[in-house]
DNA sequence: GATAAAAATGAACGACGTTCATTTTTCTGA
DNA sequence: TCAGAAAAATGAACGTCGTTCATTTTTATC
């Protein structure tokens, strides 16, 4: 047996993966501390660093999971929908919704900030398609006609657009508006944007 | 004269904001460290803790600064148009701009992780009102018949729709749009957006 | 089972924000 | 004008934290 070895590091980075995601999600990713995660893991404290370059590394692996959770709800709500705008409509309402469930989680993803030095890693990159992808279908039938790349484009921005007046309403900026009230303006503004799409590629 | 106390406390209060403002714009959020802070202001470390209760309460005082400096970029951009369309998408195309410029300040304003425990100060959520203020007016115009708080409430959404799109472009998740084409891709939104409000107000 | 290689350990280091005992400056009133 | 009180400035010291590293323990090889 040559992968013992192997598979204590790999039982090590789990734990230290799954005592992150736990401190997390009950407090938040801003008291995280490295002798907190290592007690959790029930590992030394010097071992973080044998598996994980920083506490970064850890919290990125976090984001990783959480970008799948999004995902999977995401899916489960567009798939309940049976046309295009419901879909959209659908999706914004669970963005939103995730975001108020998991806001621990939430916050970790996108307001961590990121020491602009290092980069990010491609596979993290990569994970983060989920936000977009299931936008790119039903947005084509929306409007017909655009080329590939300008519809990713088009769903990034209709993500992102979405993306802030959820997180404007998390932060403290502004005041934040009732969960109610919340979902009737995201309702209606993915309805302006898909009746604005439709009006404009008409008159084109 | 009993006022020169709190002439040297006014003096010490402007030297240590305008150290934090020239930090932050040279070196950005993540790097500033209180040493740095109270040498360029030359006072001693100490003396930092006799005028602001924090760093953080330091940062607010510049990213006030900074939104009245965007605030009057908007300003600006909204009073050269001529229709309400075009005063939006000067707006728009100058917070991109405004962001592209100044990253730094701009990242410490609306990047800045705020540790949930301590509250923002009021005079600073006020100080965010120059956000939405220019937007309200043009707004009415392309839906009219809205009340005043449904009004300022779309604006807000509007403005968080904007903000959402230039900040995933400004960092590094997804890729980064050229300037040039997130430009296009912002007019583009913005006329969705009004063709959108349009379409719906008319239909209603 | 002896030896070498790899990994785990936690004490120690360095950097940092914040505090606090001490010194310096300012104010008061005779 | 000056003595004494009050306030503010000072920077050394403290505590917390992420990270490193010499040492110990575990695993692989023959």
């Amino acid at each position: 047996m040559s992968d013992k070895r192997e598979a204590k590091r790999q039982d090590l980075q789990k734990r230290l993966i799954r005592a992150t995601y736990e401190l997390i999600h009950e407090h938040g990713v801003s008291g995280l501390r490295a002798r907190d995660i290592t007690a959790k893991a029930a590992c030394a404290l010097g071992s973080l660093y044998t598996v994980f370059s920083d506490i970064d590394d850890l919290i990125i692996h976090v984001n990783s999971i959480t970008l799948g959770e999004l995902g999977k709800a995401l899916e489960r709500a567009q798939k309940k929908a049976d046309n295009p705008a419901e879909k959209l409509k659908a999706m914004a309402r669970e963005y939103s919704d995730f975001a108020r469930r998991n806001t621990n989680q939430w916050t970790a993803l996108f307001e961590h900030g990121i020491k602009p030095e290092k980069m990010i890693p491609p596979w993290h990159i990569d994970d983060q398609a989920v936000l977009i992808e299931h936008i790119i279908e039903p947005l084509s039938q929306i409007i017909p006609g655009l080329g590939p790349e300008d519809l990713e484009l088009r769903a990034r921005s209709y993500f992102a657009a979405v993306h802030g007046i959820v997180s404007i309403n998390m932060e403290k900026r502004f005041v934040a508006l009732p969960a109610q009230r919340l979902q009737s303006e995201l309702d209606q503004f993915v309805e302006t944007l898909i009746a604005g799409s439709k009006a404009l590629t008409k008159s084109k």
